[in-house]
RNA sequence: GGGGACGUAGCCCAACGGCAGAGGCACACGGCUUAGAACCGUGACAGUGUGGGUUCGAAUCCCACCGUCCCCA
């Protein structure tokens, strides 16, 4: 094997890994240790993209690092493998999804292997595991008990003409995705989680985390914490009342109008019955639209009065109610009271129904536009001449007086929906009996298992179902001569990815979810990396169970991912015609930036986009390692970029990594005759230069990949190649060295190198090696010589040179020295090894 | 519609506020070669999206605009 081969060498070593348990984890429970996780990946058919290795690669990267420094590493990977997807096949086919499952995670395994990641692969984890998802009911149980977990009629989309329950991804537009029909939303029993209970927590504890401040700016906007007031609406004749939450009680007399949502529970009762039918028209038409349609994309307000008035508080005077869809039953108490002069939703609803707008704030022209903004407070009795913020504390003590309302706070975030009609989802470890009361299933029972159903769609009929209600023989059971059944909703997919970095830690534990002094050991997690697209859902609600879990003493730690990084997307060139996508390699470059259809010469529009099967641009790894290797691969995954940063896809690019690395083997091994370098010396050799720069490697190379900044790393290792290559003694201690730099980017070709060079013991059981700062500094430094910021000349000194001496020696340079004659020199700048500026006046 | 990230050579990207260049792709030339490939060597190419501001000094900090990508969806 002459040439750098790498088809025979990475199965080679990857079999040499695996036989040797090499990436075992440690079993000791002292001495330093470190946590690092990849989110783990949904299973799906078409494999892995060259997308899910980057996020891979890095965390392989820092995992081999941080071993050879002497940590304990725990590196796992495992999949989350209920999901939509094969769902929908098995509804298809009739192929069970746990069929299809473990074939697609037999696919990605042995992607993942041929890539030669470093995973302890028998802490191996799956979702749909019963001996997983069985500890998933477990910890249900724990937020059961703790009373987090109830029942609530929740709006779920509902198709009457398919007679089915849609998830959220199966509706598009109000239509179902399947047929295009009129999806609507109806209430339905359902599990929902106490988030909020713990929003003040989540939001806190965020400080106790390193993560990107963009993903703490989502998480803390997603709970969306006000501070405002709930206020009491009386009725005219009646003793109900309507409690608004609203963030401007200092606008409280401008409120010319109150609106309910369409579902609120009083509209049946405040409405006479001449308004009756126009009320039910609009409930319909609210019923069919999705909550985003109703807020966000709605460019025209509507709405109906319902035919009743309220009492505003302030003024005294009744004003109109009304029901429209930009009122959400989610949010607050389902109820505003309407300022049209300062909101301006309110005054674009008013302002088309003709409703008084009332000017309480100063500042703006509310005959125009709604003004938001600060401003003295008028036409508000006892607030007039306030500002915004002092009129509020007022309002609300005035309201507190006189017991028509009170400080509160809100949060958007609303209780998680935990329950899905789907059948590919845990099942709730919750039983009902004879009279309908939900009880804890004994926990000597769990896992409860998914039962067979003949198909996997959901029951077809006149109410939605969940989709275990066909499983009829299971539903209804007996125990102690009582009738019992099962709840039929499934858990969400979330469920699952919400806990599975604990179960890593003990991964085969019978008995208990995890052990208490194996947690205290590994956890926190030291570094998550993942992507983007989970800065809110995942990590929030996998928050929110540690925290529980937390607060039960079963975990150790307030949060559960101590430095969050998130890789960027790895974008490719696609191709669009005029009858949209063509694949990649249908496309021909006819000349630079034309690209044309091979097939019909039609000229196409190209675009560096987000992979994706649709748009024909997705490359997938196998190709890239049949053809570079798993090594190469890593290591222009790494070189494209920062990590964080999305990047453009270039196979063509792959060439220059790839002959660093024939380079480095050429450095080691002679390919006219497959032995050895015959340039190699013994130690580190006799030129300085040469044993300087690799110091500087060393240092350069270890606090880049502290710093995740493996492609400056991989540059600092080609320039220590492309002076060993020139060198004409390779100096052994340099390249064993090198190789131990370079075995985490690219560890088949060191392992090979290296037990090419002669050595017992594999490069991965080595130790990172050390550098000496006093060989990583220049002794004569360029000093950069400017006068008004001018570069004027240079200058070459110790690099010790103190200021006096440094600036002495510049001014007695001729070309300096004619710039300072007869000038005024006003500032003198000296930075140490950089540069010396005179600034001067004539 | 809202939010975020990013605009440096033909391309991917470097550069504690201090001489715009670490590395790579592509390109050109030379060496090696019968020739080509591979390999080795050499070198050409930008003043940092635009306009302001702060500073002795701005690719870097601030403001506005333009563009691209991503997220909310």
């Amino acid at each position: 094997m002459p040439k750098y081969d790498h088809l025979t060498i990475e199965p080679k070593w990857q079999a040499f890994w695996e036989e040797k348990q090499s990436f075992k984890t440690p079993e000791s429970l002292s001495g330093p240790k470190y946590y690092v996780l990849d989110m783990f990946p949904y299973p799906s058919g078409s494999g892995l993209h060259v997308g899910h290795p980057e996020g891979y690669t890095a965390t392989d990267i820092v995992a081999r690092y941080k071993r050879a420094n002497g940590f304990n590493v725990l590196h796992p990977m495992g999949w989350d493998a209920f999901g939509l997807p094969a769902e929908q096949f098995a509804i298809k086919t009739g192929t069970h999804p746990a069929i299809t499952t473990a074939q697609n995670v037999a696919n990605f395994k042995r992607q993942l292997k041929s890539l030669g990641f470093s995973y302890d692969w028998e802490r191996e984890v799956n979702t749909t595991d019963p001996d997983y998802y069985k500890w998933t009911q477990w910890i249900f149980l724990q937020l059961y008990k703790k009373g987090l977990a109830y029942i609530a009629e929740v709006p779920v989309n509902w198709c009457p003409a398919l007679g089915t329950v849609l998830a959220n991804e199966e509706v598009i537009d109000g239509k179902s995705e399947r047929g295009d029909h009129p999806v609507i939303r109806q209430p339905m029993s359902q599990w929902v989680l106490a988030i909020t209970k713990y929003a003040d927590r989540l939001i806190e504890d965020l400080e106790l985390v390193d993560w990107p401040a963009g993903v703490k700016k989502k998480q803390v906007e997603w709970i969306g914490r006000s501070r405002g007031c709930d206020i009491v609406f009386s009725l005219p004749g009646r003793d109900e009342t309507i409690r608004v939450f609203t963030t401007r009680p200092d606008t409280l007399f401008g409120a010319t109008y109150m609106v309910l949502a369409p579902e609120h529970p009083l509209v049946d009762l405040l409405t006479p019955d001449e308004h009756k039918d126009a009320v039910k028209a609009y409930r319909d038409q609210a019923a069919r639209k999705s909550d985003l349609d109703r807020t966000e994309k709605a460019k025209d307000k509507t709405g109906v009065p319902i035919g009743a008035n309220a009492i505003n508080p302030a003024t005294g005077k009744e004003i109109p109610i009304w029901i429209a869809d930009y009122v959400l039953m989610s949010y607050g108490t389902g109820a505003i009271m309407a300022v049209p002069g300062h909101d301006t939703r309110d005054w674009e609803f008013a302002d088309r129904f003709e409703i008084p707008i009332v000017e309480v704030v100063s500042g703006g022209d509310v005959t125009k536009e709604a003004y938001i903004g600060d401003g003295l407070i008028v036409n508000s009795d006892f607030l007039n001449g306030l500002n915004v913020a002092d009129a509020k504390e007022k309002m609300i003590n005035w309201l507190e007086e006189r017991g028509t309302g009170k400080a509160a706070i809100n949060y958007k975030l609303r209780d998680w929906l935990f329950s899905r009609q789907r059948y590919w989802g845990e099942p709730f470890p919750i039983r009902f009996d004879e009279e309908g009361n939900h009880h804890a299933l004994p926990e000597d029972q769990l896992p409860l298992l998914l039962p067979e159903v003949e198909d996997y769609s959901p029951p077809q009929g006149d109410d939605p179902q969940p989709t275990l209600n066909k499983a009829t023989d299971w539903v209804n059971f007996k125990e102690d001569g009582k009738s019992w059944r099962y709840e039929t909703n499934t858990m969400p997919q979330w469920a699952g990815s919400c806990w599975y970095y604990l179960r890593y830690i003990d991964p085969k534990n019978g008995d208990k979810a995890w052990d208490l002094e194996k947690e205290k050991y590994w956890m926190p997690v030291d570094l998550y990396i993942g992507g983007a697209e989970h800065a809110v859902l995942h990590l929030l609600y996998a928050r929110f169970w540690h925290k529980v879990l937390y607060d039960a003493g079963l975990v150790s730690t307030k949060e559960p991912f101590t430095k969050l990084v998130n890789q960027g997307l790895i974008t490719a060139q696609s191709y669009r015609g005029k009858d949209g996508y063509v694949h990649a390699d249908l496309v021909d470059e006819t000349k630079p930036g034309t690209f044309v259809n091979r097939e019909t010469g039609e000229e196409l529009e190209a675009q560096i986009e987000k992979m994706a099967k649709s748009k024909g641009n997705v490359v997938s790894p196998d190709v890239i390692v049949a053809q570079y290797g798993a090594d190469s691969f890593r290591l222009y995954e790494m070189f494209m970029g920062p990590l964080e940063q999305s990047k453009p896809w270039n196979t063509q690019s792959i060439e220059g990594v790839r002959r660093f690395l024939e380079r480095t083997w050429r450095l080691v091994l002679d390919t006219e005759n497959d032995n050895l370098n015959a340039a190699l010396v013994d130690g580190w050799g006799n030129d300085q230069q040469l044993i300087k720069e690799a110091h500087k490697t060393i240092k350069g190379v270890t606090g880049d990949i502290e710093g995740i900044r493996f492609n400056t790393a991989i540059s600092k290792m080609m320039v220590l190649v492309n002076s060993l290559t020139k060198a004409k003694q390779k100096p052994r201690d340099i390249i064993n060295r090198l190789l131990i730099l370079l075995n985490p980017f690219a560890p088949h070709i060191c392992e090979e190198l290296w037990d090419r060079l002669g050595h017992d013991t594999p490069i991965t059981a080595e130790t990172w090696p050390t550098f000496e700062e006093e060989l990583t500094k220049e002794e004569l430094i360029q000093m950069v010589v400017q006068v008004n910021g001018k570069k004027r000349d240079t200058l070459e000194m110790a690099a010790d040179t103190d200021k006096d001496s440094a600036l002495a020696q510049a001014k007695a340079l001729d070309k300096i020295a004619g710039y300072l004659d007869g000038a005024q020199i006003i500032k003198e700048i000296f930075v140490p090894g950089r540069l010396i500026n005179f600034v001067v006046r004539k």
